[in-house]
DNA sequence: CGCGGTCTTGACAGACATCAATTTCAGTGG
DNA sequence: CCACTGAAATTGATGTCTGTCAAGACCGCG
């Protein structure tokens, strides 16, 4: 079976995580994928909501927010393509978030009915995709030491660390350069800082020349002391090789 | 088959979230567990460790942490009899952070393979405990939505108001009064704060007449006015039934 | 060319961290 | 039975990172 544009997406993020085999390949490319374009800033998924399928990024980046006290928000996560950011739909009831699209989006719906089928017929690939939802926990507790132990700028830097990394993945960074379309209150309301200090600690990064950030793209200069600001540490991201040259 | 102690631990607690049948409950009393007594503050499972079996409290609390920027460290999670705060080391490896008991605690160990062989048996089981998982990562991110937007004294009232629901949910909080041996220490790592300041919040909830907090024992006074001020939802507790009367 | 969102800058205030010291108290030993 | 001891809790003073308010600059888009 040939798979489609979406579906090799998804052969190439588990290709990249965990090792598996042609049966897996077939059962993945058998999926029923509904391909659909979404706008900027636009809600996927509504906090609250009961699913009957699932969403993966296709092109473009989703992310994850609940609505904290008051007027504020959290983002809680951010997704490149390959990613399936509901994927615990299958099993959890109702959503306790939102997710909205970053800038404009290709999102493939997988219906749950055919893919539990799918998990059903395969153990191995349940536990491919238990994995996934377990990588996903694993940065939602990185999250937790980011905005609980760092200061601004460490926060910010880890964030970009983490970006540059999962898209270097998928082939989305090449030379340390992404496309990343949020704005400066989207990085405020995910590293719990207001828009103001994000700022303020952005143009730090610039003025150290640690990075590059312009419109929408970021380019990272000096990895290594970006790193070491962040006190950044990939092991959590949980990627099969971690030896990644720069 | 009748089950131990410990497994009955679990039956109750996986009762509390879904309903299953007596397969699932057969398959589960014939996990093979070894007790073991640990005294407070010892490192069960170490960051980095590569582990062939699985720890569930039966008695007591652990945590689990991970070192943060330079000397500060970040508590990520509580667990309460009946969690398995490692179940994930099923499929992730290493450890991306250390587990410890709180207080004096007892803990079953649940070999690896016995527990996958289980779980190939049955894709029900299966099902409950990739769940289980996926409910942890859903506390996750809501403890990031606490340290992100939440200040100080909302964020050790939200900690309040979970562990109360938590351990409801298991029976051991009557009353809304339940035995909780962190020092303010513990709290101020879990919320993000200093130990000073985690000092003077709490001495206003119980100024405030919400709490009261002796030694080891905290009662809730105005679980209400308490829920109001942590702006604490249960929803993303994920229980069966969320008809919870004072 | 004008509008609105985003970015930027400055001044000021406040929540919280840090430093230092004292009190409490459970566990220990004489 | 009662000092002794070290950890935990508490209190006070001071500094700073970050939030808030206000206003202006920039820029993409219609």
């Amino acid at each position: 079976m040939k798979p489609g544009f979406p579906h090799s997406r998804l052969l190439a993020r588990l290709d990249r995580i965990v090792a598996f085999n042609d049966a897996d390949r077939d059962g993945i490319s058998a999926l029923p994928m509904t391909l659909r374009n979404f706008p900027a800033e636009h809600e996927i998924v509504a906090q609250g909501a009961r699913l009957n399928k699932c969403c993966m990024v296709v092109d473009g980046f989703l992310y994850r927010h609940k609505p904290g006290d008051g007027a504020q928000r959290q983002i809680v996560s951010f997704h490149v393509p390959g990613d399936i950011p509901d994927l615990y739909s299958l099993h959890i009831n109702p959503m306790d978030h939102h997710i909205s699209t970053l800038g404009p989006a290709v999102v493939a719906f997988i219906p749950h009915h055919p893919f539990r089928e799918m998990l059903a017929r395969s153990p191995r690939l349940t536990d491919i995709f238990w994995r996934e939802t377990l990588v996903d926990a694993s940065l939602f507790r990185e999250w937790v030491v980011n905005i609980g132990t760092r200061d601004a700028l460490a926060r910010i830097a880890h964030l970009l660390c983490e970006m540059e990394m999962r898209l270097e993945v998928v082939g989305l960074a090449p030379n340390l350069t992404f496309s990343f379309p949020a704005s400066q209150t989207h990085i405020a309301d995910a590293c719990g800082i207001s828009a103001i200090h994000a700022n303020r600690m952005i143009q730090e990064l610039r003025s150290r020349r640690l990075i590059e950030w312009e419109g929408k793209t970021i380019r990272i200069l000096d990895r290594d002391r970006l790193a070491e600001i962040a006190d950044f540490d990939p092991a959590y991201l949980h990627l099969r090789d971690r030896a990644v040259v720069s």
